[in-house]
DNA sequence: GTATAGTTGACTGTTTTAGTCGGTTTAATA
DNA sequence: TATTAAACCGACTAAAACAGTCAACTATAC
């Protein structure tokens, strides 16, 4: 099991996706640029939310993505899954033979934490982080932050200028 | 946030060592042979364990580890630790400034989900896990297993003889 | 037709995993 | 006292995953 930047940035960049959706598509350009995450590296990710049918793209000028389900509908694990190739604890893959064939001494603690984690993740749907206060907030920020650079972006020209 | 088999590893040795205590230490030879993990490897695992002072170790002859504590006294989430540093599912170390400088979109869902875990596997200490049905069984079988595999070993320098 | 934005595949440096190997102490015992 | 069983220690390795880059291609709105 790992849970590591890239299923953080999944998540984070489908929580955008929801928080600016009903403006039609929202490129990874914008989302690049919001979330601070490498647009190369979110075309990877994307491909395969793609993959797994949690987001629909749209091709070309003013195009970009949108999910393909109702917020509700769509829960953190899913999103970690899609990236990540599931959130197994078990060294078995819940099969029950890492150890020569045989069940190992910690198989079931493995398989318990694995089924505490996946419950955790797939009870919180991305509706639900939207109305956190913490998100509200981060988001509002971050909205105040893109025109802040834009106007550093003007300094920063005229200083070079 | 990452569990391989290091962890795993880790909690398997030492619920292996409080299996088997109370007839002097155990060796790190038995337990490679009764788990099925490289010697070496758990050299390394070890020196870590008694940085942590989870186990003490005897030298020489007849050697080898002991746990530092009652076995209810040690939980799992220790003993990962001990190893892996942290079980943490932020990418910012709890500090909140994955965002250059800033709290990201999806910091207290991390949180959140590391106290989950944390709480978990702190909860679970090596005497409740010996009193599984499910561990009393491997450790029986692997009882067994032991002689069978000597018996195999007899077959097999047979067979090839 | 041009600019925008998704799509794809190959490539890269770095870190971690899961070990291996060779040697050194330490201590029980024959 | 010599042998030997064990912990200890450091360096090394192959393979995988992570995090990201780059270049080329396709679809489409204007
Ligand atoms: S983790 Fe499932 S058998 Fe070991
Ligand atoms: S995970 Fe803590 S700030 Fe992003």
């Amino acid at each position: 099991m790992r849970l590591t930047t890239k299923g953080r940035y999944a998540v984070t960049a489908m929580l955008d996706l929801a928080i600016h959706a009903g403006k039609g598509p929202v490129s990874l350009a914008d989302i690049s640029e919001r979330q601070g995450i490498s647009l190369s590296y979110l075309e990877q990710l994307f491909a395969k939310l793609r993959r797994n049918e949690l987001v629909r793209s749209v091709r070309g000028p003013g195009g970009g993505y949108q999910l393909n389900r109702e917020q509700q509908d769509i829960d953190v694990a899913q999103v970690i899954d899609a990236v990540n190739e599931s959130v197994d604890a078990t060294g078995c893959g819940h099969t029950g033979n890492c150890q020569d064939g045989n069940v190992c001494l910690t198989h079931h603690l493995w398989c318990d934490l694995s089924s505490q984690i996946h419950a955790f993740l797939s009870q919180i749907s991305l509706a639900d982080l939207m109305e956190r206060n913490d998100v509200r907030s981060v988001a509002e920020r971050q909205g105040r932050g893109h025109i802040a650079s834009f106007e550093d972006s003007l300094i920063s020209a005229k200083v070079t200028a």
